[in-house]
DNA sequence: CGAAAATTTGACATGACTCAACTGGAGTGG
DNA sequence: CCACTCCAGTTGAGTCATGTCAAATTTTCG
């Protein structure tokens, strides 16, 4: 397997801390790569998450089914993101998500002992991921924002200024139901551009 | 000021990473304790917020007002618990929200500077707030959830059964905000019951 | 006690959902 | 290479939860 592609997650992490050559080694010997087909599935309800996934090449979601059995999308990430069912991996109890590629994939993925023994290795990492989740939960709280307060209207039209490539590579079904829009809905604002 | 509430951010602290008597007493230096009437705004649109507060006693809630001037509350917190505006504290940028206490309150308060210098001395704060943010993402994105695919009356009985003492404390008008309801709708709802 | 604020109530409007039918393009197999 | 199926997306009609606006009532607090 193509070993540069590694280096994209040092890029992305030397972004916000600055990472010697001797931690930068330390931290690719703590992950697995692993390569997956299009719609497979790396976690399923009831399963303790045992990973989180940082998306080298192709995406993933996570979704779950509610008590009517109605499926929702929580999260669909492309390359150079993070993915995971954080509460359970963090609380090592069953998960409720499913956790699917998008498309054939790369991944480098972590354990939670793994990552406990790299915060020590290198603290920089601890930092890393401390700036992360902060960045993350902004994000979140946006997000919570736009969906409570905006039409559904406005939160495609913010969606697609800034993740238009998503809208390329993602059913629109999948859009739909992590704007917390119906499809149908989605199809009638497209159609009035 | 009576100085034992001091002890209520280390004991907060201390359920996540334990700290030795040394760690303590720094970090209790870099806090600065701050006592605030009821109604008293700490960050208003326009200004850059200084502050994360920890609120040791009182509560406080954190809002704006969107383009048509109407008014949506972000945040309602109670003691034993932050509150800031994360994006302008930690990118020095305007803020545009209000910060704002419910009730007279002691607070706690750390700029970004002494927070970066108690990162340095104290790493086991690193690892604290990236906790912190952790599980804050994790509700954030509950929060979200519940937002997108549960009915207000959903949201208002999860609300109850887990935050039963904002509901003694703050106006109605104000959880229904936070909720993403309209006050007359919160109202009708808890006529039902 | 009285003014101001918060909450409730009523009447009505509407954005978005649901369900069902239809359309069109992609992939499959004869 | 053409029919056939399948699935995503679209369209239409009807419904419903929740919002809006205005008025009435209750609570709060100086």
């Amino acid at each position: 397997m193509d070993e540069s592609l590694d280096h994209k997650l040092i890029c992305y992490i030397n972004k916000w801390v600055k990472l010697d050559p001797e931690e930068e080694k330390k931290i690719l010997a703590s992950f697995e790569k692993q390569a997956i087909k299009k719609k497979i599935k790396l976690l399923e309800p009831g399963q303790v998450c045992q990973y989180i996934y940082f998306i080298i090449q192709g995406g993933a979601r996570s979704y779950y089914h509610d008590a009517k059995g109605d499926e929702h999308i929580y999260q669909i990430r492309l390359e150079n993101n993070w993915i995971s069912d954080l509460e359970s991996y963090f609380s090592q109890q069953p998960s409720k998500f499913y956790l699917e590629t998008l498309e054939e994939s790369i991944v480098l993925r972590i354990s939670p002992e793994v990552l406990e023994n790299l915060y020590e290795e290198v603290p920089k990492m601890e930092r890393y991921f401390r700036i992360l989740f902060q960045k993350a939960y902004i994000n979140s709280l946006a997000r919570l924002n736009s969906t409570m307060w905006e039409t559904a209207e406005e939160r495609y039209n913010e969606m697609i200024k800034e993740n238009c490539d998503i809208l390329q590579r993602v059913p629109q079904t999948y859009i739909a139901s992590y704007l917390g829009i119906a499809p149908e809905s989605l199809s009638r604002i497209r159609k009035k551009k």
